[in-house]
RNA sequence: GCGCUCGUAGCUCAGCUGGAUAGAGCAACGGCCUUCUAAGCCGUAGGUCAUAGGUUCGAGUCCUAUCGGGCGCGCCA
């Protein structure tokens, strides 16, 4: 609705222009806005008060000219006024209204999809969790986010490649396999043995036992099987990260994340791309040598200081092989690529842009683009949790999933915008989950569905694609606000999509549910008018569908009965 | 000290890339179930949008400074 709305402004814009009643050498963009205020209509624009001093005209002057040349919309409108300063307000037919529910029956389950991306591809990397423990809080944070990025993405249509990036051959996978290796030897924390760093969490000596019990491991991009030596660091080292993966993808399977692309640290050194990144530099004159390292010049590309790419021990840092994977991101022809991860990691974002822009290959200054997510403080008992993986003790994403359950905590983890702090009080999201806002919007649709079981035990069903006599009869404020919300579902994709920002979804689904609750409470679906009864019926239908598909897009299951 | 980020009702947070009288949930108070699910609805109360300037027809939103919270500032990832 709003784009159509959106286009027949620019057409009555360039009409005015064709008969010069308007001579605007550059056109405006059209903006479509929704008053606050329902008097001020359905919908909003403030195009004349921007166009008013190009013009040299009274904001006023330009809407009137403007909504001459627009008309009532083809029947769109059933009134459109100039209102304060130089708004147009638009008021939008009930037979309008009613019309468009047709639409989203004849759309089904691909109502809410739109066509914006055009079918580009569009990678996203997210979790890219380092093969050392279980999925914590912090990564549920990052799966939820990403997951639903992806499919709002997916929805406002865009390919989309979901990608997983982790280091399988770094200091902390040797740290990790020697704490593998000293539980097999039977070695404890509090053994001088004990490496410096070792992580002592269970899963540990989990690990260890299934090395020494020669178990199989197949993970999702992981296939081993334990060679069982405790002196074998090599063949530790491999199964503890097979097992470790495969324990994230039980994580992952649960919280319903998939992704259709692993990348490993390693691969990029046994490709090469490392190397030909560090020598492509070195050509291109952004290195210098300083007390025996290999630094970047980041500062040419607005880095605070410069970064060293070769320690004096010989060894890449970190931010090497990811610009390499980043180049190689490029080349598979990815224009957009969006990274999600903590805010902890945002300086990274210079240093891999300037690692790229300083390979001179042409990939524009604002790429990679970056969703981060501000830290997740956890509760327990009115105390913080603290975090820390090497003693172990830390709250797992699957404990959270198994107490909380799958649809509460993503609709939680994702119900704050991205670079806002979230507090996650376990104790009240166990206790009170009929507080949780998600039972609020999937009790709408149980309800809805109850409503359908109950009709069709008196002979009721909704009709098909009904006429407009028939649809006529919805014409309540509710009735037609609950029309309004829903229509706007292709909006608030495309909102989400353009900011990557999911939060907006939690919130129109908190909307359209509301509205509907208010609805049921004012108003009887069945009833002895059987045909106000199947007008009602045809809304409810659509809206159930409605709220189906927009919580399919956020990973949260629509249930029938609660 | 420098960089990024946040600061909106008692609490947790929205505020649609500058629009009209700043919203929701929780907490508080008062109502609504012999009829389709009360995990719901309706109403009341609650605000100097951290502070001070600036930009313009118009600022919670943009700019500058200050104050406060978080994160980062490693030849760790």
């Amino acid at each position: 609705m709003r784009n159509r709305i959106a286009e027949l402004v620019e057409s009555s814009l360039n009409s005015a222009i064709t008969s010069q009643e308007l001579s605007t050498s550059q056109l405006p963009t059209i903006t479509i806005g929704t008053p606050a205020n329902t008097e001020h209509g359905d919908f909003s624009c403030n195009i004349a008060m921007q166009m008013a001093k190009g013009e040299r005209k009274a904001p006023r002057q330009v809407a009137e000219i403007l909504i001459r040349h627009l008309g009532d919309g083809n029947g769109l409108f059933s009134k459109t006024e100039i209102a304060g300063p130089g708004f147009i307000n638009f008021f939008v037919a009930a037979t309008a209204w009613q019309a468009s529910l047709l639409e989203i029956e004849s759309q089904g389950n691909t109502f809410g999809r739109t066509a914006t991306g055009e079918g580009k591809k569009m990678q996203v990397e997210f979790v890219s969790a380092n093969p050392t423990g279980p999925l914590h809080i912090g990564h549920g944070r990052g799966a939820a986010i990403g997951d639903t990025l992806c499919r709002i993405l997916d929805a406002s249509g865009w390919d989309v490649t979901r990608e997983f990036y982790y280091n399988d051959a770094g200091a902390q996978i040797n740290n990790l396999a020697l704490s593998v290796q000293s539980r097999c030897l039977g070695i404890e924390p509090d053994d001088q043995r004990w490496p410096a760093d070792g992580y002592q969490g269970e899963y540990i000596k989990d690990v260890a036992r299934a090395y020494l019990a020669r178990e199989s491991v197949e993970a999702s991009d992981q296939h081993t099987v334990a060679n069982g030596d405790p002196k074998n660091l090599d063949a530790i080292r491999e199964f503890a990260v097979a097992w470790l993966r495969r324990e994230q993808d039980f994580d992952l399977a649960a919280f319903d994340v998939r992704f259709d692309v692993y990348t490993l640290e390693s691969g990029l050194y046994t490709e090469g791309r490392v190397d030909s990144v560090v020598k492509q530099l070195i050509a291109n004159g952004h290195t210098y040598e300083l007390d025996g390292a290999l630094w970047l010049k980041t500062t040419d590309f607005g880095d605070d200081k410069d970064r060293v790419m070769r320690k004096a021990d010989g060894g890449y840092t970190y931010f090497v092989p990811d610009v390499a994977y980043h180049q190689a991101k490029w080349e598979r022809g990815f224009t957009r690529v969006v990274n999600e991860q903590g805010a902890d990691h945002h300086s990274t974002i210079t240093r891999v842009r300037a690692g790229l822009q300083a390979l001179d290959i042409g990939i524009p200054k604002g790429w990679p683009e970056y969703v981060l997510h501000q830290m997740v403080t956890v509760m327990r008992g009115g105390e913080e949790v603290k975090i820390s993986k090497r003693a172990g003790s830390y709250v797992t994403l699957r404990d959270l999933i198994d107490e909380v359950g799958r649809d509460a905590t993503r609709f939680f983890f994702i119900m704050r915008k991205p670079d806002a702090q979230l507090v996650f009080d376990i104790d009240l999201a166990k206790q009170q989950t009929n507080e949780n806002p998600v039972y609020y919007v999937q009790y709408a649709h149980a309800r809805i569905c109850s409503i359908f079981e109950n009709a069709a035990e008196k002979g009721f069903k909704a009709p098909v694609k009904p006429a407009a006599d028939e649809l006529k009869l919805l014409t309540t404020p509710e009735e037609l606000q609950l029309i309004k919300i829903m229509t706007s579902l292709p909006d608030t994709i495309d909102d989400c999509a353009i900011h990557f920002e999911p939060h907006r979804l939690t919130y129109y689904l908190t909307e359209l549910a509301s509205c509907f609750h208010s609805f049921y409470n004012k108003n009887r679906v069945i009833s002895e008018d059987t045909a106000l009864t199947a007008a009602r019926l045809y809304l409810l239908k659509r809206t159930a569908q409605t709220l189906k598909n927009a919580l399919s897009i956020l990973g949260i299951s629509a249930p029938e009965r609660m």
